[in-house]
DNA sequence: AAGGCACGCAACCGCGAACGC
DNA sequence: AGCGTTCGCGGTTGCGTGCCT
C-alpha cells in the first residue's frame, strides 16, 4: 500500500516559486510562526504542497540564512564534518550557522567533491583513491570510512580496546588534513571546475603550504559507556593531547533517532565480525571475553553508545 | 551568432522516524 | 500496541545560466 498523498497533487502549484507566493509564505509564518506545515497552504491561501512550503522557507526564505559563497573556513569544516558524520547533510548544517543542509549537499557535489576528486581523494572515504591497502587504521584507530560503514553497511570495525580513538586526523599525506593545505591553487582551476581531466590542469603538487584550521580535531575516543545515575543528561569530554576538545553530550530524553547497527566495545573485549554485524549469537561468534547476555542490544553493538545515549553526535562539540 | 554542453541551484520525491490518537 | 498522519532528511531531478566551440 502507498502512502497518502502529502496534498492534493491536481491543485498544487509545482516548480519556483513566484515573487506573490514567497511573499504570502513569510507573511503568514511571520503573523504565525512556524510548524503545522500540511494546513499552512490552506491557510495561508497558497496553491502549493506543505512540504513545498516548508523546503522554501526552511532553504530559502529563512530570515537568519546567510547565502553568499561560502568561506575556506566553512569548507574546511564541511570536509571534516563530513569525513566525521557522513552524508548527514542536517547535522552539518547544524554546525554552519545560517546555511541550510540543502545549500551544503549542493556545494558538496559540486564543489567539494570534484575538488577532492582532483586531490585523488575520494569524498566518499576522504581516503585515497589508490590508497595502499596496508594503509590501514591501527588497530586503536579508525577511520572516519569505519564509522560510516558501521552506520550504514554494518560492516565490521576493528576495534580490540576499551578505550578506543577513532583518529579523524590520520597523520598520512592522504587524510582530511592534507585537504586544507592545498587551497591556494585551487582559485586558479576553480573556474569551470569539471570532471574532464583534460579541461583541468590539476595543481596538486603544492610542495608544502600551512595547515589551516588547527584547532579543529575530531579525534574521538570510544570507552566503554559510563552510566551516569544521579543525572539524566551528561556530558563526557574527550581532551586530546593537543588540548581540543570532542565534547559528547548524551541526553536521555532525547535519543538518537538514528539506528545504532554497529560495533562497540565493552568491557576490553574484542568483539568479532560476528557479533560486530549484530548477530552475537551465532557461532560464527568469536568474541575474546562473552557480551552475550549483556545489556547490548539485540539487534546489535552500540558503537560509540549511540543506542544508549552514551554520545549524541548532534551535540558533539569542537573546539 | 548560434547551438551544444556543463554547471549550479532550487525544488521534488520517497522513505523512515516521530508523534498523536 | 497498532495505526494513521506529519515531519524531516537525503537522494535525485529539472531548469536557468554561462561558457565553449
Amino acid at each position: 500500500m502507498g502512502r497518502s498523498p502529502c496534498c492534493e497533487k491536481a491543485h498544487t502549484n509545482k516548480g519556483a516559486w513566484t515573487k506573490e507566493e514567497d511573499d504570502r509564505l513569510i507573511a503568514y509564518i511571520r503573523t504565525h510562526g512556524e510548524g503545522c506545515w500540511r494546513s499552512l497552504p490552506k491557510a495561508a491561501g497558497l496553491l502549493r504542497c506543505g512540504k513545498s512550503c516548508r523546503l522554501r522557507w526552511i532553504n530559502y526564505l529563512r530570515p537568519d540564512l546567510k547565502r553568499g559563497n561560502f568561506t575556506e573556513e566553512e569548507d574546511e569544516l564541511i570536509i571534516k564534518l563530513h569525513s566525521l558524520l557522513g552524508n548527514k547533510w542536517s547535522l552539518i548544517a547544524g554546525r554552519l550557522p545560517g546555511r541550510t543542509d540543502n545549500e551544503i549537499k549542493n556545494y558538496w557535489n559540486t564543489h567539494i567533491r570534484r575538488k577532492l576528486l582532483n586531490r585523488g581523494i575520494d569524498p566518499a572515504t576522504h581516503r585515497s583513491v589508490n590508497d595502499n591497502p596496508n594503509n590501514h587504521p591501527t588497530t586503536t584507530t579508525a577511520t572516519a570510512t569505519n564509522i560510516n560503514n558501521n552506520n550504514n553497511n554494518n560492516s565490521s570495525l576493528d576495534i580490540t580496546t576499551a578505550a578506543t580513538t577513532i583518529s579523524f586526523a590520520n597523520p598520512t599525506p592522504t587524510t582530511i588534513h592534507h585537504l586544507v593545505k592545498e587551497e591556494v591553487l585551487e582559485d586558479e582551476t576553480k573556474h569551470k571546475s569539471d570532471s574532464g581531466a583534460d579541461r583541468r590542469k590539476i595543481k596538486n603538487t603544492v610542495p608544502e603550504i600551512q595547515e589551516r584550521c588547527p584547532d579543529l580535531n575530531l579525534e574521538l575516543r570510544i570507552s566503554p559507556p559510563h552510566h551516569h545515575h544521579q543525572n539524566n543528561s551528561s556530558s563526557s569530554s574527550y581532551i586530546h593531547p593537543q588540548g581540543q576538545h570532542v565534547n559528547y553530550h548524551h541526553h536521555q530524553h532525547q535519543p538518537l533517532k538514528t539506528g545504532g547497527r554497529s560495533s562497540s566495545v565493552s568491557g576490553g573485549t574484542t568483539i568479532c565480525f560476528a557479533c560486530s554485524l549484530g548477530i552475537e549469537n551465532s557461532k560464527e561468534c568469536s568474541c575474546t571475553i562473552s557480551l552475550h547476555g549483556t545489556s547490548s542490544s539485540s539487534t546489535g553493538y552500540d558503537f560509540l553508545g549511540l543506542k544508549t545515549g552514551v554520545l549524541d553526535y548532534r551535540s558533539i562539540e569542537m573546539k
